[in-house]
RNA sequence: UGUCCGGUAGUGUAAUGGCAGCACUGCAGAUUCUGACUCUGCCUGUAGGGGUUCAAAUCCCUUCCGGACAACCA
């Protein structure tokens, strides 16, 4: 192990690998692959495990597959297909040639299939799915036999034939691996491994009426690929015996499947029948709705493939089901905004500001830095002129002690701007602010203090007459709550996509932030969160905004005391 | 209740028989042209019991706890 790797956190696959090379298993090779159903959008938790399958390969100078595990039917879709190649590739993972599907090999499966029956290892069983699960037993009683289980070769062989070719209806007859009906390991009771469904196949068409099941389909995708290492969650532990025995039975390429524990997130529900349900319901705009925890609703959000990356990374790979805060993702991705987002001033909740000692009608443009950890990032021009606008909540009337922004008598420094006095408030007749009115010091120009005088606050602002509006979409971090089934109050996951956090807002920006926003653009309002223009509502010319991770309002901390 | 897997600070993880460390969170402070970032400090842990050993988070036994599995889904 190098000293890099020992500052890593867990990944016993890393070590297995490492191990299987050592030992020169297959000749020293790696072969993994990334195997996703399209029936869904992909979410943070398949990140886990394409950043590990891509990770490894790419660690031990492997080959990465992309491949797609279309063996039902029923629930797979074109868009499906699609938006993972998307995500799989906006996440970094390249799997150049090597993109495959399950479906090319029906006809291969079909041959294996016939192989076990002449090996007297499989049969065709004329159970019904419900007669099937009662004669399955319990975990300490046996499994009754199939009436069909000892039917001859030439007759399974001849009713397999006429599976495919559409002699029967969809249900009346599957294809079944002859194993071992007291396994306390349910999953080798005589597992079906071929089912006939008539149903149209989003890549084969309806060339097929019979389909092979997981169980049976994996192994021999795996050993087609010549996969060395089968990397997959821990639920399909319980099944390894079964693959292993088709990879025996069938005597094909020795992959072998390892295990690892899926993440869970708090606050996030990756279940994806819930996430489809949210969809359908229309509780979200789309499987890419920036509340959702899928790859694409975090690419809407502003998150970066490599804040993801790292966040896999940190996170290790154990076989422990734990439950990983969420707070771990949004460090890594304001870790990576941080260094990475230029920065940009903005107000949402406007207060006009009066400079009432600065020219009427004047204007300058000042330079602003873009940002302050990358000097190669450059700067911009600012509008200055006497009427500004500053966010509300940096002014306070009366301000408690340790507010260090504007208030009556108190200086504040705008950013890049100029050191600013309150000299007074001028209200509505409801008793809410109308404007501020300060002074400037024109010795600040800048921001800077030549006298070398301290101020506390630095505000952003932008100047009224040049101030853009764009549109923004709030959202908190929230997608839904942690463990939905077991809240205490018994509330749906859905009401957790808290509604007030769909808040469209206006934020006024500076007119700079037209010249560069494309979709995608991200950027940091300061104190206010990250913002990434939307990669799907916003047109040319008018950005829309969505929010990522909202910055820790301390104030809001120090306040409560 | 059967089989399998697992259990290290609040959370995620290191330590493969040899000083229990790191990161996140939280709290306190310093710094700052973002009350951010950064920096410093603090808090808290080997599920319980027994055994082997000079030495156990690690090996063995046992109890407890958590998870997965009994679709013609993947």
């Amino acid at each position: 192990m190098t000293e890099e790797n020992k500052e890593k956190p867990s990944h016993f696959i890393r070590d297995i690998i490492a191990a299987d090379i050592a030992a020169g298993k297959h000749g020293g090779k790696v072969i993994t692959r990334f195997p996703p159903e399209p029936n869904g959008y992909l979410h943070i938790g398949h990140a886990k495990s394409i950043c590990l399958n891509y990770g490894m390969s790419k660690e031990f100078n492997g080959t990465f597959h992309l491949r797609f595990d279309d063996t039902n039917p029923t629930k797979e879709e074109v868009e499906y297909m699609e938006s993972i190649k998307c995500d799989v590739k906006w996440l970094g993972a390249d799997w150049k040639q090597n993109e495959f599907y399950a479906s090319d090999y029906f006809e291969q499966m079909y041959e294996y299939a016939k192989d076990l029956i002449k090996a007297d290892k499989a049969f065709v069983c004329d159970m019904t799915a419900e007669a099937l699960r009662e004669s399955r037993g319990t975990p300490t009683e046996p499994m009754k036999p199939s009436p069909n289980r000892n039917r001859s070769v030439e007759e399974n062989l001849d009713l397999f034939e006429r599976m495919r070719n559409g002699e029967f209806a969809d249900g009346e007859k599957t294809l079944r691996a002859k194993i071992d009906l007291a396994s306390p390991n349910m999953h080798m009771r005589d597992p079906a491994i071929y089912r006939i469904r008539r149903e149209h196949h989003y890549r084969t068409g309806d060339k097929w009426c019979i389909y092979p099941m997981y169980d049976f389909a994996h192994p021999i995708e795996d050993a087609m690929e010549k996969i060395t290492h089968s990397i997959c969650t821990l639920e399909f532990e319980v099944h390894r015996p079964l693959y292993d025995w088709f990879i025996e039975n069938l005597n094909i390429f020795p992959s072998r499947q390892y295990e690892f524990a899926r993440l869970n997130l708090s606050y996030t529900v990756m279940s994806k029948r819930k996430l489809l349900t949210l969809v359908e319901n229309k509780d979200v705009d789309g499987w890419d709705d920036p509340r959702m925890p899928t790859v694409s609703g975090m690419r809407r959000r502003g998150y970066t493939p490599e804040a993801i990356r790292n966040f896999c990374e940190i996170i290790g790979v154990t076989k422990f089901n734990s439950l990983t805060d969420v707070a771990l993702l949004e460090h890594s991705v304001r870790d990576h905004l941080n260094k990475t987002s230029p920065r940009v001033m903005g107000v949402f909740n406007p207060v006009k500001v009066i400079i009432e000692n600065y020219p009427e009608g004047n204007e300058e443009s000042l330079d602003a830095v873009n940002n302050p950890e990358d000097e190669s990032a450059g700067t911009r021009k600012v509008p200055f002129s006497r009427e500004l606008y500053i966010e509300a909540d940096d002014f306070m009337e009366e301000p408690p002690k340790k507010f260090f922004r504007l208030a009556p008598g108190q200086e504040v420094r705008l950013r890049w701007a100029y050191l600013i006095t309150c000299t007074g408030v001028e209200k509505n007749a409801d008793g809410s602010i109308k404007q501020i009115r300060c002074t400037y010091d024109p010795a600040t120009r800048g921001g800077n203090t030549p006298d070398g005088r301290k101020v506390k606050g630095t505000i952003h602002w932008v100047s009224a007459r040049h101030a853009v509006a764009c549109e923004a979409h709030l959202y908190d971090r929230l997608f839904t709550v942690e463990r939905p089934d077991a809240d205490p109050a018994g509330r749906d996951f859905r009401e957790f996509l808290n509604p007030s956090s769909l808040t469209k807002a206006t934020v006024l920006v500076e007119p700079y932030v037209l010249e560069v926003a494309k979709p995608g653009y991200r950027c940091q309002f300061e104190r206010i969160g990250y913002f990434c223009v939307d990669t799907r509502n916003s047109k040319p010319g008018k950005p829309v905004f969505n929010r990522t991770v909202a910055l820790k309002d301390s104030w809001a901390k120090i306040a409560a005391k």
